[in-house]
DNA sequence: TCTGGGGTCCTAGGACCC
DNA sequence: TCTGGGGTCCTAGGACCC
């Protein structure tokens, strides 16, 4: 069996747990710059904000119904989140962190006289109890059939009490005839617009298709989803997550208007990026650069420009990188109203097998180099220590209107609590 | 006025190799 | 008339996830 636990709202649970005044609220959290809402309370549920909406269309609403928001606090939301697998790994031999909230826990072989549905409880409680964040657990045999459990403990709070466990082929066949096709997890807007032209509406039907129709026309991943929902486990846990790209890419509030302004920040994206590479003791092997106009400007042309640039021997160095960006920036550069940019890091490899390249001077010099400067910026703060072209901290602040304190991760933000 | 960011996996087609 | 076959690598593009 398969248990796959997934925090409730979690930014909103999140900041909910600083400040408890607010619940029962309806709360949003907001992209960066405050675009657009990511996070929901139920209460914002329930006025019809949809996910993603763009904040100005739904602002009046939220302020009529004496709602709040917030700016995204990522450092708080990692930090929690942090905290909740940290919890979680005490209930499972293996465990696959998903995402930022949600978690797989690997269930099987255990002893069938534990009640796995008590064994859920017990964790989410914990969890509860530890961190102030509600979960909601779903068991079944599959991956994808825990990931439909998931979602009936999260329709029925009152008869579930947040743990639904699939373990019989009558619930099975149950909870797919419910579940509407457009919710299975793999099936987009796309698949779940064609597939239900076709009269397949519930998870059920999808499992009646022919396995080879399903092969033909959504390839080995539709049909991998299909067995799993049928109960033939696919998927299994995967623990060890090497990333295979890094990107990082911003909105910017106002648009960059020169290439100097889009190369620094160009080049800030490359440091964040070579920190996280560094992390993961992994080198890139090839960087891409990317610039974009304002996509929602109808009456303006779109302009999108993207480059690639191969690293010959692939490095983590953030001097290498950043100058790799600048001659891919050159190549793809054209004056133009910049709203958005980013930046890739993929081929990635570990980063023992940089003994293996033979030729390269810099090699040595710049690993101790940047070992020292992360070493410098872990203790005395983010880019106190960075190469001199990049721009000044904070010089390009994001448009936050109400960002919360860092509770947890950062000293002059602790929470007082007054007697 | 205002519209996020970071990922994964798969396929098809072309180039190239033996 | 007819024009091999199989493998690998790369790229572009699509679809999906949270």
């Amino acid at each position: 069996m398969f248990a796959l636990v997934d925090c409730n709202n979690f930014y909103v649970s999140c900041e909910l747990v600083f400040r408890p005044d607010l619940r029962g609220k309806p709360l949003v959290v907001l992209s960066n710059n405050d675009g657009c809402v990511i996070s929901r309370s139920e209460e914002a549920k329930a006025l019809g904000i949809p996910m993603g909406a763009p904040f100005f269309e739904i602002k009046s609403l939220l302020n009529i119904h004496k709602g709040a928001f917030f700016s995204s606090n990522f450092a708080l939301y990692g930090d929690m989140s942090r905290r909740v697998m940290q919890l979680l790994q005490e209930f499972a031999p293996s465990i696959e962190i998903y995402s930022v909230d949600e978690a797989f826990l690997d269930f099987r072989g255990f002893d069938s006289k534990i009640s796995l549905r008590d064994y859920a409880l017990q964790m989410k409680n914990y969890v509860y109890r530890c961190t102030g964040i509600p979960v909601s657990i779903g068991i079944a045999p599959t991956k994808a059939l825990a990931k439909v459990a998931n979602k009936v403990a999260k329709k029925f709070p009152a008869q579930a009490k947040g743990v639904y466990v699939l373990d019989d082929e009558k619930k099975r066949v149950k909870a797919l005839k419910w579940l509407p096709v457009e919710d299975i997890w793999g099936i987009g807007r796309r698949w779940s617009e064609r597939l239900q032209k076709l009269g397949v509406k519930k998870a059920f039907d999808f499992t009646q298709l022919s396995d080879e129709w399903v092969r033909d026309q959504m390839t080995v991943v539709g049909l991998r989803l299909k067995k799993e929902l049928e109960g033939q486990s696919c998927l299994s846990i995967e623990e060890v997550h090497q990333k295979k790209s890094i990107s990082i890419s911003r909105t910017f509030y106002e648009e960059l208007q020169t290439f100097s302004e889009v190369y620094e920040r160009i080049v800030t994206f490359v440091s964040r990026a070579a920190v996280k590479l560094r992390e993961q003791h992994s080198l890139a092997g090839m960087l891409m650069v990317y610039i974009r106009s304002n996509r929602f400007r109808e009456k303006e042309k779109p302009f999108f420009r993207e480059g690639v640039a191969s690293l010959s021997p692939s490095t983590n160095s953030t001097i290498e990188l950043a100058k790799y960006a600048k001659l891919v920036l050159q190549r793809i550069y054209e004056p133009h109203p910049i709203k958005k940019a980013g930046i890739v890091l993929f081929n990635l490899l570990p980063d023992f097998i940089r003994e293996l390249s033979l030729f390269n001077p810099y090699q040595e010099k710049h690993e101790r180099l940047m070992e020292t400067m992360d070493k410098i910026n872990n203790k005395y703060g983010e880019d106190i220590m960075r190469i001199a072209i990049q721009e000044a901290p904070l010089r390009h602040r994001l448009h936050q209107q109400n960002l919360s304190p860092c509770y947890t991760t950062r000293w002059k933000d602790i929470l007082i609590v007054k007697a």
